[in-house]
DNA sequence: CTAAAATAGTTTACTAGGAAACTATTTTAG
DNA sequence: CTAAAATAGTTTCCTAGTAAACTATTTTAG
């Protein structure tokens, strides 16, 4: 009877990320990164100074949950809010200085969590499942 | 400079979960169930009067977000806590009489759900997608 | 120029998940 | 038989997601 379950597609995904997850919050817990706050920092990697608002759509998130992502990094001195004096509205956002010299260790110690994660299939199966899993985001994301 | 995070698989299955969830729960805020809770439904529907930690086990999920997943539908009048009488720390679940009527027609609804929002891929591409995420969630299980 | 609309970000209320500490009960070892 | 260990379930504290209401600021239409 479990085995319904096994054949469901959506649970079967829904399961896979929760272990990654689970699995990535555990193997970084020593750093106190979670995954959501290290994929922040990656993207500020390559767009530090970026605004919420861009931020957000990049993240593929709502504002909302960006803000307090944001609020908890600040909090650990991970990352800056800055004020733009052309439009007080916005808000551009900046790894701290003292967190920069720290960010390529960790991308490297994540890279190396993501190829053991996966170890169990092939390079040939991960490319097939990277193509499916496109190929169904960008469907779902157009009938959202 | 984006395509950098689209490469990367754990991220797309947690989007992709993400968006079948949320175009999950949309699909369903009429009767007002959620996914978990059509999923709790569901193995209730085969389970009846399983317990708490059996249940949990099936669903792969920890007690505690179970059992305040229980507190939501029972206060909701779908499922009942009814306490074991030889040994009264377990509690068996079932689902309350009013509901079980409906349950059927739900995994319908919810089958109609599942098939509309994986179309995009062919039965061919769907299973072999199952293949890979069930190898995954297997290796990755046992690493927990 | 000013009122209305749009935009950037925040707050709040909800569901959901994990980890750890806790209570009540039952089982087991000595 | 009793003290210690194990088990079932709950509670609390944390992160994280959606949705909707809100504030402050800027842009736009008349």
């Amino acid at each position: 009877m479990k085995e319904i379950f096994e054949e469901n597609i959506g649970l079967l995904i829904h399961d896979v990320g929760r272990l990654l997850k689970v699995l990535y919050d555990r193997q970084m817990a020593s750093i106190g990164l979670t995954r959501s706050q290290w994929l922040l920092l990656t993207y500020l990697y390559f767009k530090d100074g970026i605004n919420q608002t861009e931020l957000a759509s990049l993240m593929d998130m709502e504002k909302a949950p960006l803000s307090r992502l944001l609020d908890r990094m600040e909090i650990k001195g991970w990352v800056i809010r800055k004020n733009e004096t052309k439009d007080r509205r916005i808000k551009n956002i900046y790894l701290s200085e003292s967190v920069k010299p720290f960010v390529s260790s960790l991308r490297e110690k994540a890279a190396k969590y993501r190829k053991d994660s996966l170890s169990i299939l092939s390079d040939k199966e991960l490319s097939k499942l990277r193509d499916l899993l496109q190929v169904l985001k960008k469907d779902l994301t157009s009938k959202l």
